[in-house]
DNA sequence: CGCCTAGTTGAGGTAAGTCAATTCACGTGG
DNA sequence: CCACGTGAATTGACTTACCTCAACTAGGCG
C-alpha cells in the first residue's frame, strides 16, 4: 500500500473527513506511472502539465545551468507533491528526475484548482504541503550561503532524517539513502570531493557514518545543536510519537 | 494611492469582478501600519500572527545563525503579500524586517484561509503570487549554489529590475536602489568586500552601475545572457508593454 | 573475470574571505 | 559655512576554504 506515506503526511494537517476520504482515494487511484532511475519527469521551461503524488521512490527536483552546473533544489520523497506550481505559473521553472525506481500518481494540475473551490478543506492540506516544501528551500538557501561545508552536510542529512520518519522511511538513527556524492554535492552547492571530505570530518566527530547506502546519525542532538537545525517546519509539534490529527481549518 | 502596486501586480494574474474589488478595497484598507527603517515585523519561529500586504518602502525576509551569519532570503517590494505562510505552519520560518520607512496593510493569517473558500479566485491569485516567490528561492538557490559572484550579482540586480518595472519602480533601464552592500553580500551568501569588487567588474564590462542609490542597468540584454536568467517566473508573458488580464481561473 | 560506477585521497590552484586602512557622502551642530 | 562624526564604499595585503585534476581503490554485476 505505497499510499500511505502520501496519507500519512496528509493526517499530519487535518483528518479527512469521509467526503474528502473518497475524493483523495479517486485521486490516489488515477493513472499510475512507474519509472525507472533517470528518467526525466518534468522539463525546465517545459508549459506546465500534469502534476503528480511520488507514492514510492526517491527524485530531484533541480536547475541546470547551459555549462553543465546543476543544482538540485530539493529531493522528493516518498508521499510528496511533484509539480505543485504547475497550475499556476505556465511554465515549470525548475526540472524534476527520478534517481530510484518510482511509483507516481499523475493528475491534471487544474484539479488543485478545482479542489480550492470544492474541497477547500483538502486544498489548505496541499497548501500546507506546498509551504512545508518552501521553508525547506529557505532552510537550504541559508545552509548553502552561510553554512561551512560539514554544517552544510550535517543540516542536509538531519533534514532527510526527519523527513524520512514523517512517512516512516527511518528507523531509530539510520535510512536507506541512494543519494551519491554528486547528488549531495550539487544539493549543497559543493564539489563530490568535497562532501567526501566533510563527510570524513562528520565521521570522525562521531556525528554520522554513511556505508553502502546506508546513513546512520550516531548523535543526532549534537548535529542539531552544530548545524543549528531548527526543525519548526517540518510539521507540527507532536505529542510524541503520535501525528496530530486535529484540522487547524475553521469554518 | 500606494496600493496601486498592489493592484497592478494582483491584475496581471486576474481581472477582478466587482464584488471581488469591493473584497481587495475593504482588505487594503484594513489596518495601516507605518514602519520605520530597520524594524522588525516577524520574528523567525514566533508565533506566527497578521499577514500583511507591502503597499510602500523595501523590506527583506532572512535568517540568522547563532554567530551573527545572515542569509536573506528574498528582498520584499511594493505590492509584495508578507508572511503568507503564518496560516499554515504555525512558526514563521523567517523574520521580516524593513530597510526603508514602510507602510503596510495588516490582516489577521485566517483571511487567507476564509478566502479560499469564500473568494476562491482571488486565493488562487495570492497562491499564484506565493508561487512567483518560491521561483524566486529556487534562482537564488541556484545563483548561490552554482553561480560565480559575477554572475550572482548580475542576476540578482536583472531580477530586480524586473520586479521593480512589474509594479512600476524601474523607468528605462534603471531604478532606485536603498540596499546596501552589505544587503547584496547576505543575499548573495558573499562578503560586502566581494560584492564591492565584482560591482567593480560589472562596471568595467559596462554591464550595469551603482552610484549612490541608483542602479543603471546598461546592457540588459547582455546581461540576461550572462546570467542565465529566465524571467520565465516573474508573470505571464505579456504582449509587449500590456497587462495579462484574462483570467487562467475556469469555474 | 573484468568492467563500470562510486568513492577516496593527494597535490596544487584559485575564488572568495578576513582584517584593516582610507576615502567618500551626507547630516548635524558650532 | 565649515568642522566634525557616522555609516557606506573602496582598496590592498594576506589567508583559507573549497575546487580541479588526477590517480587509485572498492563494490556490484553481467
Amino acid at each position: 500500500m505505497p499510499e500511505r506515506h502520501f496519507h500519512h503526511k496528509l493526517s499530519a494537517f487535518i483528518a479527512p473527513t469521509p467526503p474528502e476520504l473518497s475524493f483523495l482515494r479517486s485521486l490516489l487511484g488515477a493513472k499510475h506511472r512507474e519509472l525507472p532511475p533517470g528518467a526525466l519527469l518534468i522539463e525546465q521551461g517545459a508549459a506546465a502539465q500534469s502534476s503528480y503524488i511520488l507514492l514510492e521512490g526517491w527524485a530531484i527536483r533541480f536547475k541546470m545551468l547551459s555549462d553543465g552546473r546543476r543544482q538540485i533544489l530539493g529531493v522528493l520523497l516518498p508521499g510528496d507533491l511533484v509539480g505543485s506550481e504547475v497550475y499556476l505559473l505556465d511554465r515549470s521553472t525548475a526540472s524534476v528526475a527520478t534517481i530510484t525506481p518510482c511509483l507516481m500518481t499523475e493528475f491534471p494540475g487544474t484539479l488543485l484548482i478545482q479542489m480550492i473551490v470544492k474541497q477547500p478543506r483538502l486544498a489548505t492540506s496541499l497548501l500546507w504541503m506546498n509551504a512545508r516544501e518552501e521553508a525547506f528551500l529557505g532552510e537550504r538557501l541559508l545552509s548553502v550561503g552561510r553554512h561551512a561545508a560539514y554544517e552544510r552536510v550535517g543540516h542536509f542529512f538531519a533534514e532527510l532524517y526527519h523527513r524520512l520518519r514523517l512517512v516512516g522511511l527511518a528507523q531509530d538513527d539510520s535510512f536507506e539513502c541512494p543519494l551519491t556524492l554528486e547528488l549531495i554535492a550539487d544539493s549543497l552547492g559543493m564539489s563530490h570531493v568535497h562532501v567526501s571530505r566533510t563527510l570524513g570530518v562528520l565521521r570522525d566527530e562521531g556525528l554520522l557514518t554513511r556505508q553502502r547506502r546506508v546513513v546512520r546519525l550516531l548523535d543526532l542532538p549534537r548535529l542539531e545543536r552544530i548545524t543549528e537545525f531548527a526543525g519548526l517546519y517540518l510539521g507540527r509539534k507532536l505529542g510524541d510519537g503520535e501525528l496530530y490529527l486535529q484540522p487547524k481549518f475553521d469554518e
